[in-house]
DNA sequence: CTTGTATATAATTAGATCGTTATATAACAT
DNA sequence: ATGTTATATAACGATCTAATTATATACAAG
């Protein structure tokens, strides 16, 4: 899917994860987005972007300025896809779980 | 974290994604892992090498064969890290949910 | 209507990524 | 030893990404 795609690359970028962890604390505009990082307001405008296009984040129009917030929609997906691994995972993990407790009987066994 | 870079640039590719896929269903060599796709075996080499260095496998070594099969570490990181933003989505939601009760008895009182 | 503020877009450049082909390594089978 | 199978690595070209500077748009305030 290619909203995956965009939605985990647009991810991949650090500075945009770090735009993501600061809109958890509620909407922010282009330029206090921009504040704390050493890049100019462009590059973020950029970065917003491609958030935006991921439906990551959605963006309110209010005057001259573009509040931005985040959205559900990529991340519910996002979570919908790592489901199957978890869920492989879990699996893997309970077989192990089972191996270990039968290596576990048979050293009991062997034991006495 | 340079970790989270990894492993959601390595999920960001649909290729990769179709390798994990697979190794859901259990450990696979690389050829196996090949077959499926129309490309050749170094590409898919340098796909599993993105995969492991994400921490997103991990590979055996039996004789001339390397079997890949998924890794729990990446996934586990990436869960905690999108857990932020779900929280963040939630509280949104709550929120959300207050100011319709609100609305809702607003519009109430005005009808009477 | 002019000035300033908030943001977007375009052109450019540097570096990363993804695929290819050709080749190396290393184990296994004869 | 030799050929074959499984995989890795290197060199290369095409395409993508992320930053910069310069510029455009568009609202808001005087």
């Amino acid at each position: 899917m290619q909203t995956l795609d965009a939605a985990f690359s647009a991810l991949a970028d650090p500075t945009r994860r770090a735009i993501l962890a600061r809109l958890t604390q509620g909407e922010a505009t282009v330029l206090d987005l921009a504040k704390p990082f050493d890049m100019t307001q462009p590059a973020i405008s950029r970065h917003l972007k491609v958030l935006e296009t991921a439906g990551l984040i959605t963006r309110r129009i209010e005057g001259t300025k573009r509040p931005c917030s985040l959205a559900p929609s990529a991340i519910s997906e996002i979570d919908r896809w790592l489901d199957m691994l978890r869920q492989a995972l879990e699996r893997n993990y309970d077989r192990l779980d089972t191996v270990l407790a039968e290596m576990k009987e048979n050293e009991e066994g062997t034991k006495t």
